[in-house]
DNA sequence: CTCCAGAGTGTTAGTGACTAACAGGTTGGT
DNA sequence: ACCAACCTGTTAGTCACTAACACTCTGGAG
């Protein structure tokens, strides 16, 4: 509830333009009870609840497949299952996170980082917590690359509105940077 | 000067630990004159000169190239070309940034987004200010998965404490990738 | 030599994100 | 009725960063 007012704030007013006090006040409590449940102002936007679902859907899929096809198909799948589009209210609350991601530099920064933590529990569930450091290297090889290329459709994405089918330009962003088919 | 002693008490103190004010009584000025050349506490630490260079070297590249091989190359080789090897002094220095930009959140997240910024170079160094949107598309999701795999080889570089060859490393990130040679 | 323009610097006061420490109220079980 | 855990509000403080104004020092024009 404190977020939904934080975010209606920031999409009317702006990010920077709005103060932790005004969410504070347009949710009637105090700034400190804001502070309690979102550490810091980033993460009344910022919260990501898919990196474990990413592990598992990659731990899912067959060993055998080439490390940047299991990654990508894998995150491909994820956006499938978390499917927004027939829930207009969840999918224009989801826009306009991604659009104030995409367009405040410090939210900018903070997502990327948190790509970077997904990076991080892609290695986890691949490499365990001290496998073996030249798989390692390849893992993080192959995931840097891929949600490099993921985060290209997420962003036009967000630029057309959410009017595309999200894993469909996931596919095609990694068909494109990779040669190959993550049909 | 002042980005020296910033640097020396980062990495001696902590990032979060020294405050502005610290530095500038270092360097024997005020907070005011430090605020006056960098406009923040994190490009103390984040002064980034190699996207132009990188612009050029994509350009200067045989346009018949896949894209992937052509940004990937072009990256390679401006990191050749501002090889650090040879002066000691400068080599610590960047490996002390590096380190910071790894382990300092605040610096991770900005450094990510000045990656974004790169991504955002190449894209208009090869796509001009209004060019195709199908193109674009092709040369974000390339530069966007080249500059992941790129990002892998920095960080282990700089975990090694710049005992491998940077080229060397990221040529070997992008081959694992990719699966196709960067030579 | 004087004067002046401009660049670099310092000071002060203020905003806003965030923290620590303490105090009051609310809930659920004994 | 009581107690403990939890959520909340208040206050005071630190720190990054900004705005506005005054000062100094330099180099060139007269």
């Amino acid at each position: 509830m404190i977020q939904a007012h934080a975010i209606r704030l920031f999409v009317e007013v702006g990010y920077d333009e709005t103060a932790v006090n005004d969410v504070a006040e347009a949710a009637g409590v105090s700034a400190m009870t804001v502070y309690r449940h979102f550490a810091t102002k980033e993460d009344l936007v910022l919260y990501d609840e898919y990196d474990p679902l990413t592990a598992a859907a990659i731990l899912a899929r067959p060993g055998d497949e080439p490390l940047v096809r299991r990654i990508g198909r894998a995150l491909v799948d994820t956006a499938a299952a978390a499917d927004v589009s027939g829930d207009p209210a969840a999918k224009a609350l989801l826009l306009d996170r991604l659009r104030l991601m995409i367009s405040t530099p410090a939210l900018r920064a903070r997502h990327l980082d948190s790509q970077y933590a997904t990076q991080s529990a892609i290695v986890d569930a691949l490499c365990g917590p001290a496998g073996d450091p030249e798989l390692e290297f390849s893992v993080r090889a192959a995931s840097g690359a891929v949600l490099g290329a993921v985060h290209v459709a997420l962003t036009r994405w967000a630029e057309h509105d959410g009017r595309d089918d999200l894993p469909g330009l996931m596919r095609e962003s990694l068909n494109r940077a990779f040669g190959i088919s993550f049909g």
